[in-house]
DNA sequence: CAAATTAGATTGAATGTTCATTCAAATTTA
DNA sequence: TAAATTTGAATGAACATTCAATCTAATTTG
């Protein structure tokens, strides 16, 4: 696979990316796709089997940017409230940064277009997340609750805070950003 | 609008519902509906302009269950803590009964289908629930941040506690509940 | 009261469109 | 020149919507 063959695969997945952000997963015929990327229909169906598979491998693409960016900078010899803090930044970060990959993969964690290979194989990429508020709860500082509970809630506040400003209802500041990750710190830490 | 009518018209916001909670906004054909529903397609749309217009009228009658879901058993006289307790456990306890229509939901609310007017209309069922969190902001209650903001940082507990019991990765006990309703309390309240 | 009339409800086959996918042929690359 | 890539028109299936015909029940008329 050359650099012209990867980049036409790439201008494919990046068409089909923004075409579902802005007109949903219904709603994204492959003769758009081929017009947005300037690939033809044919093409496409070189390098991908089905529609599907190029939403599927899109969705896993990002499980792993996303499982990615959380870990920007992480340094395992600060202490275990500043890596919090940083992880939860960088997530949210992301999301803001990138908000036709929060739309798609929104739409797409429901939909049963993603196959059950793809859902289980994204979840694996959450991983080192996974181990890092176990180790937090094993270490006393944050509560003694089930990780994945506490897991689920801290990716609530951050979805919830980067939806709001999709929404067009508030324009997070960094200081909403600040005033965000410290509550979801506040409820989670032991005492 | 006789019984047998309004009945029809239920059916057919019923198995909509059900059908989109199954296989996705994009892949629940009226025929499907028509048959799930045991209503014509000729017959459906004597009920409705369009599908989309099902799938808006859903999404309404949703979002003011949902909003009414939450006062059930509000006593305006009760302590402040009470009350976002009370109304944070009718939130999820309301979504863990119904996970078909949390599926819906969270389908719609981002996708173009659902019209800019709908959105609007959805929005407005949420005053009283802001107008809760702006009353506990002023009286020192909750921390001084943007109600907007404190809001979205609620629903997103509320929903991400929710999908987590949804994906089956694990089930909400009421432990879980006392639980994750505290964390938020414990992130939100003021000091 | 029974027959006739009417309006609304219901049907599902027919319509025209849109879609994902294919493929024979043309072009590019090695 | 052989293999790989690319094309876009062609294909057939699936879809939302329409509509002429039929049924139902309520209302009017003789």
């Amino acid at each position: 696979m050359d650099v012209q063959s990867t980049d036409k695969k790439q201008r494919i997945l990046d068409a089909t990316l923004e075409l579902i952000a802005e007109n949903g997963l219904h709603a994204t015929p492959v003769s758009q796709i081929s017009k947005r990327s300037r690939v033809s229909a044919g093409t496409i169906y070189h390098y991908f089997p089905s529609k599907e598979a190029i939403i599927n491998h899109l969705y896993l693409d990002l499980k792993k940017e996303m499982a990615d960016a959380a870990f920007q900078g992480y340094d395992i010899k600060a202490p275990y409230q500043e890596r919090f803090f940083l992880m939860w930044q960088n997530s949210l970060n992301y999301q803001l940064s990138k908000p036709t990959k929060l739309s798609f993969i929104e739409q797409c964690s429901i939909s049963p277009l993603i196959s059950e290979e793809a859902k289980e194989a994204g979840k694996r990429y959450h991983a080192p997340l996974a181990g890092f508020i176990t180790e937090g709860c094993e270490s006393g500082h944050l509560k003694k609750m089930d990780p994945r509970l506490i897991l689920s809630l801290i990716h609530g506040t951050i979805i919830g805070t980067a939806k709001l400003q999709l929404s067009g209802l508030l324009d997070i500041t960094d200081e909403h950003r600040v005033g965000a990750a410290q509550a979801c710190w506040d409820g989670l830490k032991a005492e």
